[in-house]
RNA sequence: GCACUCGUAGCGCAACUGGAUAGAGCGUCGCCCUCCGACGGCGAAGGCUGUGGGUUCGACUCCCGUCGGGUGCACCA
């Protein structure tokens, strides 16, 4: 049921719309105001008349039905009560038939949505600085799944560039084969390090030549390339099957090589293309922005050039509805440009792209620094957390069967949570404290309200969940069915904005009222009259808060 | 220097795209387990939304200025 549609339609203003009514609906800050309430002021100048007249018009024009209880005027704003009964059935028997897809749609059918997130690097380890576009992409992905899309996840590998050739120089100066294949992608990394510190110019020399071995498919550069490429990935994925990471594409920078020249003729055929300080630039002044660098001096391509070429390859192959880029904002520009450059060559989809940027990682001491040795490792992030779920478990409820992997679930919604709850956008200074964290605001509050209601369910054997004929409904329960009914929205709302914290903050705006009516309410000791609505209620939740949290890619332990 | 971005309670953050009395959490101070799971609940204290103008019936939100933080700006990715 949407309220405010129902409502702008049954609203009739000289001039105005109803959707432009159904926009201007809002929910009154004061639950007892109102639970829907149109402001009336920008009718005012039309109507020539006072907005709080017109609101009082329009209150005596209204009849109530048996959606909408009633209606007042107040202060120039038209405030609706909706029926109580009539939303707590329509929204417990909705949620009880389509169970976990509450909430889903089918607006996305036929549509296809590209997501371009975590992109890892070969031979370099993760740390906390991917756990953002890691989380937030396949977070994204899930919640447009959701809406009925068709979402390709896509990791645009780091696999190309000149520090694939210093690595296989490092390893041929330094490399101890059985120490790599003991400790992996960490051995090659420090591989890497090593090189940037005590390179000499001829190994400087000698890694152009590598890179240049792997370029013209040269068989033990290759097959080295490729040895530290399946360590990587190795690597990286025992890190998303914990986190619940999938991919539909590994399609990297090396991928593009061969299906950049075609962008570049095109960019040339179209004039777009020239020459500057020895470089081929498309010129971007008159936009205000720093020319696009499409190939250097000496011929090679760069990372734009790449980028076009991925561009073009997504929309041939996947017809894309939108094509999103879950990257930091520090490539902002780099993102502008090359939208502007596909724009200028003619290509209407342009405005499909959008790169979804989000705040940068530090630590409380400053940047991160793989060569100072500064880094947090990501997968140390998770078993610290782990760990300290695990020592909680021991103190609070130390008969629980499966531990460990309880400790999973939790350890890890804590890492995820963490990392999705805030606005994107927001930079973020990495605290063991903060994430180690368990009490308040979290992932666990809302991972504990569900073992709660699960408690409360398996002891509810054989009771009735059928609504009576006439409900009785006391406060407590009409915020939550309310926030129950907001569910849709939520998601849908996250998806607009891009935005999975929305349904981060509507996981524990959930848990907090459904743990104030748990704690007001009686449910299995209530009246006969009211019980089947309490323990309906209860499944409700339970239903609702395990598809949020599903959606942001966290599990849900039965007990914890 | 130019561009982008952020600035809200002691701290880290919300605020339904311009709506009514700016909200929760952490921390601080109280209270609540012979009562469905205390990783919980209740209460108190805490604010001139960096700052100065403007637009508007109405501004945390939009515009201009200003101060402070972050990021980016030619052959790395």
């Amino acid at each position: 049921m949407d309220y405010r549609k129902y409502i702008a339609e049954r609203i009739k203003v000289d001039g105005v719309g109803s959707e432009e009514i159904q926009s201007l609906i809002a929910v009154p800050p004061n639950t007892d105001m109102g639970d829907y309430a149109l402001p009336c002021f920008r009718f005012a100048k039309a109507l020539k008349k006072s907005p709080v007249a017109i609101a009082q018009a329009l209150a005596a024009d209204f009849v109530t039905d048996d959606v909408i209880s009633e209606v007042s005027a107040l202060n120039g704003y038209l405030n609706f009560r909706i029926d109580k009964q009539g939303l707590m059935r329509s929204v417990l028997s909705s949620i009880a038939e389509k169970k976990e897809a509450y909430g889903s749609s089918d607006m996305g059918n036929g549509k296809t949505i590209c997501i371009d997130y975590s992109s890892v690097n070969i031979a370099k380890p993760f740390h906390i600085g991917h756990l953002s576009t890691t989380v937030l992409g396949s977070a994204l992905y899930k919640i447009f799944s959701f809406l009925g899309y068709r979402v390709v996840g896509i990791n645009h590998l780091g696999d190309y560039g000149t520090q694939f050739g210093k690595l296989i120089s490092a390893y041929k100066h330094w490399g101890d084969r059985d120490d790599v294949q003991r400790r992996g992608i960490f051995a090659v990394n420090e591989l890497y390090v090593r090189f940037n510190t005590q390179a000499t110019e001829e190994m400087e020399q000698e890694a152009r030549e590598y890179f240049r071995l792997i370029e013209s498919g040269d068989k033990e550069a290759n097959e080295l390339f490729d040895w530290f490429k399946s360590l990587t990935l190795e690597y990286v994925n025992r890190i998303y099957d914990r986190l619940g990471v999938k991919f539909d594409s590994y399609n990297g920078e090396r991928f593009y090589t061969d299906k950049m020249q075609p962008v570049i003729d095109e960019l040339r055929e179209k004039g777009l293309l020239k020459e500057s300080e020895g470089a081929q630039v498309v010129d971007l002044e008159q936009y205000g922005m720093p020319p696009c660098l499409i190939l250097r001096s000496d011929g090679a391509s760069l990372y734009a050039t790449r980028d076009l070429a991925a561009a073009y390859y997504r929309k041939a192959t996947y017809d894309f509805y939108k094509c999103l880029y879950v990257v930091a904002y520090q490539q902002n520009l780099h993102f502008r440009q090359i939208f502007k450059v596909l724009e200028l060559l003619g290509k209407e989809w342009s405005k499909d792209m959008v790169h979804v940027a989000y705040g940068m990682v530090s630590l409380e001491d400053g940047a991160m620094s793989t060569r100072k040795g500064k880094v947090v490792w990501l997968e140390d992030v998770i078993n610290k957390c782990v760990e300290k779920a695990l020592k909680v478990i021991d103190e609070k409820n130390p008969d629980l069967e499966d531990k460990q992997a309880v400790a999973e679930k939790v350890g890890v919604g804590a890492v995820i949570f963490g990392a999705l709850y805030n606005n994107k956008i927001k930079d973020i200074v990495f605290s063991y404290d903060k994430v180690l964290s368990f009490e308040g605001e979290t992932g666990v509050y809302c991972q504990y309200t569900c073992a709660r209601a699960n408690s409360v369910i398996a002891k509810s054997d054989g009771m009735s969940c059928v609504l009576p004929e006439k409900l009785e409904i006391c406060p407590q329960e009409f915020e939550v069915i309310k926030a129950l009914a907001a569910f849709p929205d939520a998601v849908k709302d996250a998806a607009d904005k891009y935005e999975p914290s929305i349904v981060a903050r509507y996981a524990v705006d959930l848990s907090q009222k459904f743990n104030k009516f748990y704690f007001d309410c009686k449910i299995l000791a209530a009246e006969e009259n009211v019980r089947p609505q309490r323990l309906a209620i209860t499944k409700a939740c339970l239903t609702v808060l395990k598809s949020a949290l599903g959606l942001l890619g966290i599990g849900v332990p039965e007990k914890m």
